[in-house]
DNA sequence: ACCTGAACACCGTTCAAGT
DNA sequence: ACCTGAACACCGTTCAAGT
């Protein structure tokens, strides 16, 4: 009887892409061992032949969104225009797959491919006239903020009951609050409103860039 | 016979503030509802009669720990120095209790002693004359650089096997990684040496401050 | 009123056994 | 070689019972 097949494509490479399609629909809270190998149609300790354990499979996870998202080239363009498309396609494919923030958060992921980013960014800034150590500085500083960005993006999979600040911005006594009594719901608002990750990104180039020409000695 | 007393002072803050104690010691993953009840001497169950669910148990401790740090009064200062020192504070917060990081990034907490940090930095953007909407883009830029900076401040409880990075770092194929096979130790150093945390707040700053000065009108 | 043991439906992982 | 059921030591939470 012709078998339906699944088992013999199984490979690392397989597996985590079924993983990552399992996080982005269910959650990172719901990707077990046993559900995921329920998925693919085997055994739960089939897993445990391709992956020593559970962190070895997130960390194959990130690769494979890695790996759907090339660093793009530079191809001649000015150093800030790459480097804000450097981080906003990180922010996006952060957004796209939420619970890839989950695991690097837990544990920080330093593998080669993860590198390509960082190397393409410190060689943007280089060609800035900035530094060794404010390259360095720079381009944490903007990871740190895209990452942030992107973990407080959405709260994951559920805004079940309307939005949960109302409640809580117009119980605040305007005496003590009288910003956010007066218009906690604008700016609240603003926040999830598109274009906010772009506006903190221009903040951090906009005085990278500053500093940048203060370096050069330029007028 | 005398108890040794620790069940007569039982209540919400006390087990939060208990809780809070086992997460800086042991970690988010290692806190669960039977290890704080046996902390406390007290049943499992005990907890659900203050708590409805391990989420409000959490919704507490970062109460307690938010608590801890008052917001710190505005007495006259600058609106630059005042709201550096709103984020240096919530920074040193979340380094100070790594387990918060991932307990706010799992669900934003809406609570209004949350809310208190926001208030006063709206309040100091205002004052230096960003509209109601570039301030609030600006603090959630703050606060988002400043989430990020804490959730990869420290690799939780182990460090163990000596810098994870080195030997992905010296394989990195020179070709293809020019700067971080020829300076990629310095470049991670960098990251971790005090000072970068405040290294991007004070880009951020800049930026704000720059675009503050053109909304005045002043040369 | 306040507390709690037993039980249920889950986890990740080890181990010894299957083919 | 590759796969896997049973078992172990855990979870959060419900329920019915204790005082």
């Amino acid at each position: 009887m012709a078998e339906r097949g699944r088992r013999s494509e199984l490979s690392r490479e397989r597996i985590a892409i079924q993983a990552l399609r399992y996080l982005d629909r269910h959650g990172l809270e719901a990707l077990s061992m046993r559900r995921l190998a329920g998925d693919l149609g085997v055994g739960t300790m089939t897993l445990y032949g391709y992956f020593r354990d559970k962190d070895e499979l997130l960390d194959a996870v990130v690769d494979a969104a890695t790996a759907e998202r090339p660093v793009p080239k530079r191809r001649g363009r000015a150093w800030r225009p790459y480097l804000r498309e450097l981080l906003v396609g990180m922010h996006a494919s952060l957004c796209q797959h939420p619970g890839l923030v989950g695991i690097r958060l837990r544990r920080p992921i330093a593998t080669a491919s993860a590198f390509e980013i960082t190397e393409a960014g410190l060689q943007a800034l280089a060609d800035a006239g900035l530094t060794d150590e404010a390259g360095a500085r720079a381009f944490r500083a903007l990871f740190l903020y895209t990452f942030g960005s992107a973990a407080f993006h959405a709260p994951p999979p559920e805004p079940d009951d309307g939005p949960p600040w109302r409640a809580v911005l117009a119980s605040l006594p305007p005496a003590r609050y009288p910003i956010l009594a007066a218009q906690g719901l604008e700016v609240v608002a603003t926040w999830s409103r598109a274009g906010q990750f772009e506006h903190g990104l221009d903040l951090l180039l906009d005085a990278i860039e500053a500093r940048a020409d203060q370096t050069d000695g330029s007028p």
